[in-house]
DNA sequence: ACAATATTCCAAATAACATTGGAGAATACA
DNA sequence: TGTATTCTCCAATGTTATTTGGAATATTGT
């Protein structure tokens, strides 16, 4: 291979591994799991991921240069969003291969969420199916802005922090579907644990909002009701 | 959130950003991408990359300690392999994206490349349905081992520094499809400037066999034809 | 113009990574 | 058993990332 051949090739694989990376970085993988949701600002992701302002700003900027999150300014205040859905896409199939093929992966997964196929996931198709069944309640467990950003059409928004005060407002002859963040997120199995420890029929959604997004299934943006 | 869910969480993402780190460099990206033809050597994939044998071997076991790739031992030379297609796919994505989102990326692979889409790229369905055309032939351009570990049935092996002395083979008047290691491999795109140049009726596969194997089409295994 | 707020920029300390040459280990074969 | 081959391990080097506190910048509202 000319010198310049192989310049040239070496040039192009440094390139792809800024996109390697950006997603090499625990700091930032937790960075984009909260964008996933919707943007945010940089004092709002410091505050959820526990990271320094200062720091949290470096790593967005380091996932901006990589093209992989975009931000606006409004005011004082500047919110950082995905760059494009793929982002999602790209992000979720790092953390399901890294769930897959490393053991020590499984295990720290199981080990913060608890067994989550013990709890039965519902699948997005069966949840879309029944979506217009009154018998079943889906139930966001995101924070209040999350869901505001996007939702499950006719979810109710109780965030896990509110759900052992709010338990009176599910009926109890209802099948209760718990969503959160994706499937690395915490707030719906400890929903449906809780939900079932006092007696409630609940399970939670394969996945969260951001694969039932990506799967072309339909969102709602508004306030909570 | 508590101290030790805290921990388990930031563990959790110390595991996933493990698999972004093995995708973080220019060097291992480029393994992957020669191991997306089949299995190697550590000494045959140092040649290919132009890298030293003890990097080479230190960069391979990054990736198998992320669970990219493993290896089997023969006599005394030690092969690698992906460990799953779901590898190919992995980095795959991760070089489409910054094709797409980065524009020094996009620049880096031009630079290296040349204008692809000016060769009319055949997709994979197209050139599924014209296999058994009897005007058209496929030209695979890769190395001889890497047309013997799998290739388009029907696919001619006439690798990329052999083609010039070659072209007595090719028929005047049949349309002729070369492919090679995949979307961002420079062998096909050579070859159908080399081929046109001649007077031959060319175009590249889009993507290469790779992808090809991932779509799910047909891969015959054996000796040059 | 001034103060308050949110974010970025900067400098510095620490940690992690990449790369190399050479020593060591496993295997094959005479 | 001895030697050649292939690969891995090791130690040392220079380079790149990460994280922090504080200064600088941009915007808003008084």
């Amino acid at each position: 291979m000319r010198a310049d051949e192989r310049a040239r090739k070496t040039a192009m694989f440094e390139q792809f591994a800024l996109v390697g990376k950006a997603l090499a970085n625990p700091a930032r993988l937790e960075l984009l799991d909260l964008l996933a949701q919707g943007e945010r600002s940089v004092e709002e992701l410091a505050g959820t991921a526990a990271m320094k302002v200062s720091n949290t700003s470096a790593q967005l900027r380091a996932l901006a240069a990589a093209g992989l999150v975009t931000s606006r300014r409004d005011g004082v205040r500047i919110y950082y969003r995905l760059a494009s859905a793929e982002v999602s896409a790209l992000v979720g199939q790092v953390q399901d291969f890294a769930a897959s093929r490393l053991a020590a992966a499984a295990q720290a997964a199981r080990s913060y969420l608890g067994d989550v196929e013990a709890l039965e996931p519902v699948g997005r198709d069966e949840l879309f199916k029944r979506l217009n069944d009154d018998q079943v309640v889906v139930l966001d467990v995101r924070p209040q802005a999350e869901y505001a950003a996007g939702h499950i059409p006719g979810a109710l928004s109780v965030p896990h922090d509110q759900l052992a005060a709010r338990l009176a407002e599910l009926g109890e002859g209802t099948d209760i579907v718990a969503y959160c963040r994706g499937p690395y997120c915490v707030f719906a199995p400890d929903a449906v644990r809780l939900l079932r420890a006092r007696g409630f029929s609940a399970r939670p959604l394969r996945g969260g909002l951001p694969d039932w997004r990506l799967a072309g299934l339909p969102v709602t943006a508004g306030p909570s009701t």
